[in-house]
DNA sequence: AAACTAGTCAACCGCTAGTCA
DNA sequence: GTGACTAGCGGTTGACTAGTT
């Protein structure tokens, strides 16, 4: 197939910075007749750009919603857990994080937190240290995760002890249901909804980590990590549409046909053991109107997916996966 | 003051994926 | 199934600025 050249080979079609009236008119034209049809648009609204610098401009530039100035530090704090999640996935980053554009972000990251992890012994491609190789300690996790696997991944005996005991402890027992949930519904729900799920924690947390906290990662595999949606939904209402009649149900305004390739992180130390831990108030209000306490509801979301066996979605494996908690806590050390 | 260097970031380029006829 | 078209993504470039010599 032929390549389509970006735009017409004409000559008189300007490049380099853009000027004030460029801009009033671009703006102007996109205010009046919406954003779309970049190829058309330089014409139309007097523009002697191609319409990929006409896109670009806008997006990058013009957009009423960006917001301009110096990242803050949970700005930074989300760029790289998201970084560790979606490697240079500029994109994927950017939607984390509503008003900086992808372009920004990755200038950020080049011109500033790459360097200072490095400067502060973090790979900034592996989110690993590059003093020790820490991976030599960390349980192998299987290329391609089809095994289950459940590994609490603090060094201390006590969290070992919650190994052997997982079934007894809620939180554990809610680590690797949580898993289940977010392999079962991975191909329906968005990650910001698992994330809400997850509660605490998810690839957005700001909240950083002692090095006795478990972090657990959930990966759930699928077909495309075209992420489509980042819209937030609450977390009840998920539980809601979960939990009805004890049937999968599916809303367009909770679930999505987005599916999901990352890893969704969550705290699970040892204040956070217990399910109710996930869960704000507002989720416990409806546990409590139908009287159903912590364990019940976890039988009965148990229940619900060992009932819904028309879908063989396989059980992903939990594994550890701490070093981006780590790095983080580096960068700002 | 001029020349040089390094850092920053807007813009560009090449490519891919999705859609449609 | 194929090709044209469009939108979007990630890597790279180069203009500009600030700091240093």
């Amino acid at each position: 197939m032929v390549r389509t050249p970006c735009c017409k080979a004409e000559l008189g079609l300007k490049k380099g910075a853009w000027t004030p009236e460029e801009d009033q008119k671009l703006v102007s034209y996109v205010n009046c007749h919406g954003e779309g049809g970049w190829r058309t648009l330089p014409e139309k609204a007097g523009l002697k750009r191609c319409g990929k610098s006409c896109r670009l401009r806008w997006a990058n530039y013009l957009r009423p919603d960006i917001k301009r100035g110096e990242f803050t530090e949970d700005e930074e704090r989300s760029i790289i857990s998201l970084h560790a999640l979606h490697g240079n996935k500029w994109a994927a980053i950017a939607r984390g994080l509503p008003g900086r554009t992808d372009n920004e972000i990755k200038n950020h990251w080049n011109t500033h937190i790459k360097k200072r992890l490095i400067k502060k012994g973090v790979d900034p491609v592996t989110h690993k240290s590059l003093i020790s190789d820490k991976s030599e300690n960390l349980p192998e996790i299987p290329e391609k995760q089809n095994v289950i696997q459940t590994i609490i991944t603090s060094d201390d005996d006590l969290d070992n002890e919650k190994v052997k005991n997982n079934n007894e402890k809620p939180g554990l027992s809610s680590a690797k249901f949580l898993n289940r949930v977010a392999n079962r519904f991975g191909k329906r729900i968005n990650q910001s909804v698992l994330s809400e799920i997850i509660g605490s924690g998810g690839p957005l947390t700001t909240t950083t980590t002692s090095h006795t906290a478990t972090t657990t990662s959930v990966t759930v595999n699928s077909e495309s990590d075209k992420s489509t949606s980042s819209s937030f939904t609450p977390t009840s209402d998920l539980l809601c549409q979960m939990t009805v009649n004890g049937n999968a149900t599916s809303s367009p305004s909770t679930f999505s046909e987005a599916s999901v390739n990352d890893s969704l992180m969550y705290c699970d130390n040892e204040d956070n053991l217990g399910f109710s831990n996930f869960l704000n108030d507002e989720d416990f209000m409806m546990l409590e109107e139908s009287s159903v306490d912590n364990t019940e509801f976890m039988k009965e979301l148990s229940r619900f997916l060992e009932e819904d066996v028309n879908d063989d979605v396989e059980v992903m494996p939990v594994y550890e996966h701490q070093d981006n908690i780590e790095d983080i806590d580096n960068y700002f050390a």
